[in-house]
DNA sequence: TGCGTCATTATGTCTAGACATAATATAAGG
DNA sequence: CCTTATATTATGTCTAGACATAATGACGCA
């Protein structure tokens, strides 16, 4: 059997869930107000609410004032979509990575901070798996210049080292050129996924880096679960 | 200047933002223990609470018990991927969209109820955007033997009809068939996004498609903001 | 009839205090 | 010196009550 919620709240959310995701308690219906609630389940308001907030987040009903809660209306297709860090990744499917720097130089940039240009490639397996180009704004990351991009994946280095505030993600299917084929280890032509990715800090640009992956060694996987929001469901 | 924060909660949240977005608290710092930045804040030690808890739904910090709370290691590169209805999508792009059903055919199941399957293409401004398969399960969704596919996409109806729980979506980039460059109007081998998704209602199957688009028509658009997970960032 | 006003209602948030829990540090024992 | 109890500490959560706020509907006046 599941584990006895001790936990009110958690009790709460579970229960009302289950009623949603069953369809007893279908889209627009309205949940009974939070005292009765409260009564019901035999806890204070302020844990009710609790519960239902954490409901909100998950996207699964609506709040209004005076009017009272809602089961939400089916959910768009979002999906939270999770672009690790290539050495953890490859690390994960229990291959060897490898980064092999293949360019590095600095390039003038018109008005101020120079940036920090890197061509390289990430190995799995001693096999190349995808191509890289990045460029680093030292206006932001100043740090970067003592970074041994030679050693060390931009990737890799950036994450650790500089936070950022947002990121956009553009992810495109795009034939590999002849040189692209060749550095890949593929045929000219082959279908390849590009996802290339801006990053900010604040609204002041961070990096910016351009990925190219096999088409049949790489693929991104996004999971949304109208639930709780949970990263892990058991 | 910006709005006067009355609500405490959010005062302290923004205010510790700040601070690890400017970098002043770098990852892994120690952040005071709650009951002194109730004192520093002069609110409840509840109300800080809530405010780092909704820091750690953002992935800013983390709490460990008996430890104490620290400024998280820069997030991983998690976005938020919206997956439109695609004649949603068409229209938004000022074209025309037109579905048309290619071939419409229910299979026997080995277990239980039927399920539908519909292959069909996706046209925006008199031309082929995309292709799709389809499976629809009939025993979780039996209205859609009342839908007439042939008229209108599948996605449409069953976003607008059926709600579901839970869904996983693989993005990979294909090269395209002979038989579907034909259809898709392009080169034979051409670079193809190809979107495979998954639909669950609990842990039952709702739906899975297979969406092909041309590469150089269609790219994937996710955003991520690091910040308060809010959507609408003013 | 139409419109502004006011009371009602349900959510939104806070407080002050309490107890539970997990992880750490310290001390005791072999 | 290593291992095992114990105390400490900071988070995790709850309660009961209070006030704020927004939206709705009813009432009264022009």
């Amino acid at each position: 059997m599941t584990r006895a919620a001790s936990n009110p709240a958690r009790r709460i959310r579970e229960d009302i869930e289950g009623r949603i995701h069953s369809g007893a308690w279908k889209p627009g219906t309205r949940i009974p107000i939070e005292q009765e609630l409260a009564q019901r389940y035999g806890c204070a308001r302020a844990t009710v609410s609790k519960a239902l907030a954490e409901l909100v987040a998950a996207g699964l009903i609506e709040r209004r004032r005076k009017a009272g809660s809602f089961v939400a209306h089916p959910p768009v297709h979002s999906a939270v979509m999770t672009v690790p860090d290539l050495a953890e990744l490859i690390a994960a499917r229990g291959e060897a990575y490898r980064w092999e720097a293949r360019k590095i130089r600095r390039r003038k940039n018109v008005g101020g901070a120079d940036s920090l240009q890197i061509d390289g490639i990430h190995f799995a397996a001693d096999e190349p798996f995808a191509l890289e180009n990045r460029t680093i704004e030292l206006a932001e990351v100043p740090e970067a210049v003592e970074a041994d991009f030679a050693v060390e994946a931009p990737g890799t280095w950036l994450l650790a080292h500089i936070p950022w505030t947002s990121a956009r993600h553009v992810v495109r299917a795009v034939a590999a050129t002849r040189t692209e084929a060749a550095a890949l280890a593929t045929g000219g032509g082959a279908a390849c996924l590009q996802l290339e990715r801006d990053t900010w800090r604040g609204d002041r640009p961070v990096t910016h880096v351009r990925q190219l992956f096999r088409g049949d060694r790489f693929d991104l996987v996004a999971e949304f679960q109208a639930g709780t929001g949970k990263r892990d469901p058991g």
